[in-house]
DNA sequence: TATGAATGAGAGTTCATTCAT
DNA sequence: TATGAATGAACTCTCATTCAT
């Protein structure tokens, strides 16, 4: 299939990583790729619109990750715990990535994509919390979509103040992944806790 | 004074604000504020060196807004509301703002300031937290400081998903806005709710 | 080919002997070698980088004219007095070339590279010097190589004070002239003198 | 005396060494000398005016470098030699300062008082072989200030060669300075070598 | 005399984009 | 499709120079 713009992608994913968005040059770009300079002109009109497949593949691979580490029989409990720990996870691992993405789209006019982008997660989790309500271990009151976006943007916002904003020790995470799974605990009225 | 400083720092604002980082120059900033070319950098070495102080006024302007909106005899319960429904305010009035200064500091190298930058904010959450643990109206198996960064990226990632990253309308971002509340209530155990 | 580069130096000589390297802009370079601004960059990092090259061109030009002007069936006292005759020629012919050669070499890191540049010259004179020696025309005592240097160096530097360094007129230069080679000759231990 | 003005020569000696002439700035001279930036040019019109007076120093420290190493009662033979030791050290020791007199001059129209400057040099070493000469220790035949130059000249390209434009070893060094000696005295003629 | 913040012209340099091969 | 040398517009940034203090 298309290879060089799957090289372009992979290229453009390393060099951002490496040198920002704002440093990267196409001929960065190029020279991972292995392909020439107007060869890239052929399949993307600029840096910036490599950024949505990039974002798409990311986004992927993160929901990837999460399900892998979920086991069906689980508790929904150990699995909110499990979710919190592999979100905390991915974004230590690729919290370049996704400050890049961000800004990446967020230099431009793409933002708003980033709610298409997210839809698959959402929905995933939209459904995970389904199945608890109607097992009837977290409350009643609450809606499932909105709550799982709101859960989301908690999980993530406290992974990216330890990983992104500030240098913690692995200690002080560790003590905010409990506190994050305490406070979701609680909002969500899990049953039991 | 540093009259210069200043000058430079609104304008780069609103310079910002217009065209994007990505598409401001220099010139454009030292236009705005009506300074020589070479002035610029007697007080910036970038662009994107501006961002960590325009990160500074907005955060500042943020917390005298929600301050004012708050009365000191006010129940916790009423604060919390007000704080979510101020959030919420500030992130729709000065959303491309929280967009550009997001990403124009994940774009360098200045990402790890936010910390400091947020400090006075975290802060003064926790002081809020701490004065209702004391009253004996919120659970007392909260770490303060821990569940003030943790209330603040919940309520603010719940005002992005709002105004940044998608296009609803208001009837939607109220119903948003009230469960953000509910779920916060729940997460902090507030009593009598 | 190297068409470019060759048109670059051939222009740089000509806007170095009439500006003078500090008021030469890459700009006049590129006019003058009819390309675009960009392209000098692909072949030279700046204005200075281009010294070593002209120093090249001029010494192979140099010592082509000086063998030119040498017979083979001369004897040797013939030819020394030829070279002498042939480095004031060039000297006075080239005398801003050499001067900005000099300064633009010394201006910068490139300066050790003038060994190298001298080295076919070096040889060239330490091989008339070998025969010489050989017929025995000349002292036996005297290291051809180390020699070869010694007597350029001399003959160069007598040549830079006539016409470098102040403004004498023709009979002044021709006695120095005399004088070099009398004592160039003495200083051989030139046979029949 | 004119203190601010010797502050800025020291300055500028000091930073065209570590600098070169072209990346200096004036301002980095004025950082040296502790004025300010203003100042400068209440006595110098720009940094290659400096250059007169920095070269006026150095002859002068040159010359008096040469004289302190030469005994009243020695020989010719044994004055030469000291003056090609002589001549040596201080190249070595001032190589730099040396070469971005020449370059300073040669960027500028200052070339030809290279001669001027030199004058006193040329003159003391014409008196050194005027004194040879009327003992009849070195040959009458030589004319002794264009000798003075020729010699002053050979002596100087071989010390630049050696210490300039070339990485070579001491022991190659000492080889060439008694090669030059030798080449020297039979140029002079020099009695019973 | 001395200062040094402010100036702004203009140089160097980059790099996205093109197009003949 | 693929190439990569060449382009040149347009940017950043420097730094000599000024002038109100």
């Amino acid at each position: 299939m298309d290879n060089k713009k799957e090289l372009i992608i992979q290229s453009a994913i390393n060099v951002f990583r490496e040198k920002g968005i704002e440093k990267t040059k196409i001929s960065d770009i190029v020279k991972g790729a292995g392909i020439a300079q107007g060869t890239f002109y052929l399949y993307f009109s600029s840096k910036f619109a490599v950024m949505p497949s990039i974002a798409e593949v990311m986004v992927e691979r993160m929901l990837d990750e999460i399900r892998d580490n979920l086991k069906d029989d689980s508790t929904f409990a150990e699995k909110l715990e499990k979710v919190i720990e592999a979100v905390f996870q991915i974004t230590s691992e690729y919290r370049e990535i996704f400050a890049l993405i961000y800004s990446g789209l967020a230099a431009t006019e793409y933002l708003k994509e980033w709610e298409t982008i997210y839809a698959p997660y959402y929905a995933w989790m939209s459904e995970l919390l389904t199945q608890a309500k109607d097992a009837g271990v977290i409350r009643k009151s609450l809606h499932v979509m909105r709550t799982a976006e709101v859960l989301i943007g908690l999980i993530e916002s406290a992974a990216d103040q330890s990983y992104l904003y500030s240098q913690v020790d692995t200690n002080t995470i560790e003590l905010k992944k409990k506190e994050v799974l305490e406070f979701a605990r609680y909002a969500l009225g899990l049953k039991g806790t």
